[in-house]
DNA sequence: CTGTTAGCGCTTTCAT
DNA sequence: ATGAAAGCGCTAACAG
């Protein structure tokens, strides 16, 4: 409070440190770099470092970029993001790319967003130096193709051999499906997501492989597939419901592709008076915060997509800064199945 | 498929085109500037936009904002964001960024975060020109008044006359009152938020207005605050509920702080064996997807965070670019509300 | 009116 | 072992 505080102070530069020190700016800028074969009086590296963070020195990272020609930047590409899974996965890749002393930015390559030509510019004119990519379906601008720069897929599959980073939906979903027969159920239902996807289609992989380990037989007719949403969900579940009621064995579980899924599942449930979990288990195979706020709170498979956002940019970064795509690394574990309420044992017959 | 394509192929320079075009750099920099004190051969002037188009030539940001001396990104502060109020929010905010040619840092603010230091450094490292502030409660590296640099505050309040840019939760609860009355209402309870937030406030006294014009009273014992928690939530209703069997009248509807408040109250009321809306209806204050989700669907008072997210973005670039403070705008309009099915006609006594 | 020059802050030869 | 100087790409003085 004693002290005058300029409107916006000048940052420190490294010309302000040698002068103070009584050097040349390049010997600033190699002790501050840290330069092993710099052979300084370790006196004079020492005034340097102090009058450094006297100073309150930070790079000016525009600068360096300039003459390294290098943006020490790299794009995200998320479709919408009303899916939290895209909200962790930001994170996890924000915090790597931070510690790493890069900078993120975000392009939403929201489809019925009109003009992409805004992003690519966020991506052109930053010259992000590589990208990552959430989403596939989506306008050429987005193509890391076009601009020739290392790029991963996040949860993305284009049946190539890209550079990705996964989440082992196949053992979650075998894991869920060992989960129910564990309960005693015998005949499971899945409500599907889009078999177009990879993602749906590992999924289906991974719930007959569940079916096979615990010695259940595979039953078509026990699935149906619907996009994510909820209403679709609904008359798939309805369908199932009336194909039972038309002489086959009811299912006594059903595997929801996601929460949205299993809200509608609920919801048609409800209306036919069919109590959760006394007379049929519900479980979605994504969990997000969204699962506990269902009547009732529905279990689900959890998935480590923090991690996955990290070990995406951790990926990428190696990449950008090796130039070699690493091994492709096995896809990630889920992190356990987060028991709520919807699911209980399978009902005596 | 006829040109080779260099791995990275160097990006034009202004250089590149005043060599191509036989005059000098500056000329081409006024040129694509669009100075208007310039007064050049119309064909000069077109063989070098020509030439720029034809190299694809675009700015090199960070060589430009070195020489200008200014970063021309701003950066946003988010606390957790499980909520898709703050991802609205981020996309008005980084569409206007762009369209303005600056670009968005994304911090995330999270109290469970150990090192915000990482997200200090984002800020100062970027040099940020200002910052758009969804948290209070934050730790001190936020604090914009530290490094004197231009802020607003979105949909905060901390009782100064800080910048800020609101959406206008009065107005949208008091008209989420006055549907209710239209609906024959007359004990309406009030699963609050917080009361020591702003935005708890102001959505009380949307309340209360709205009972007022609608000729309601206000009745304490029907109010019940939580925090925005489900589990809160039910024990709020649960109590109400009880209060409501010792002989006072019965509620006939609620609204609930947003949609996790309202799924607790759903479940509650599911368990406690009254139909929603037949016997209860229920409102949530702040509309999200979620609600589409919930059994059944919540009615909700939608708010335009988009736009929200534009306005706090268009404040702060216009008090950066003319270092003024603009005058304090009135709080954005809601979107009407959602009409979903969990309310309906009170039930008659 | 347009070209030449300087300089933003940094790293990196190249000299000394 | 350190310093001087050049240059990244751009814009803004200053000349001509």
């Amino acid at each position: 409070m004693s002290r005058d505080q300029h409107p916006a102070p000048r940052r420190a530069t490294l010309a302000d440190i040698a002068r103070r020190a009584g050097v040349a700016t390049s010997t600033v800028s190699r002790i501050l770099l840290d330069e092993k074969t710099l052979n300084i009086r370790p006196e004079t590296r020492q005034r340097v470092l102090d009058l450094a963070r006297e100073l309150a020195y930070r790079p000016n990272t525009r600068a360096r970029s300039l003459q390294a020609r290098r943006s020490f930047s790299v794009g995200l590409v998320v479709p919408e993001i009303d899916n939290p899974a895209f909200t962790a996965i930001i994170q996890g890749a924000q915090r790597v790319v931070l510690e790493r002393g890069y900078s993120l930015l975000i392009a939403y390559a929201d489809k019925d967003f009109p003009d992409q030509d805004l992003y690519a510019r966020l991506v052109e004119d930053n010259q992000v130096e590589g990208l990552l990519v959430t989403t596939i379906q989506t306008a050429p601008v987005f193509d890391p193709v076009r601009w020739s720069i290392p790029y991963v897929l996040v949860n993305r599959e284009r049946g190539g051999d890209d550079p990705k980073v996964m989440v082992d939906y196949q053992a979650g979903t075998r894991d869920a499906v060992l989960y129910l027969a564990g309960l005693g159920h015998r005949r499971i239902a899945y409500v599907s997501g889009p078999l177009a996807h990879y993602t749906g289609r590992t999924r289906l992989a991974g719930f007959k492989a569940g079916l096979a380990q615990a010695g259940l037989e595979f039953d078509p007719a026990l699935v149906v597939e619907c996009d994510y949403g909820r209403m679709q969900a609904e008359s798939a579940m309805t369908g199932l419901l009336q194909a039972a009621q038309a002489g086959w064995p009811i299912p006594t579980a059903v595997c929801a592709a996601n929460v949205a899924v299993s809200a509608g599942i609920l919801a048609t449930l409800g209306r036919a008076g069919i109590a959760v979990p006394r007379q049929m288990s519900v479980l979605a195979l994504l969990d997000t915060f969204v699962a506990d706020m269902l009547t009732p709170p529905v279990t689900a498979v959890s998935y480590p997509f923090i991690d996955l956002g990290r070990a995406a940019a951790s990926h990428l970064l190696d990449m950008i800064e090796q130039g070699v795509q690493p091994a492709q690394s096995r896809p990630l574990p889920h992190n356990g199945i987060t028991v709520r309420a919807s699911c209980g044992p399978a009902p005596s017959v």
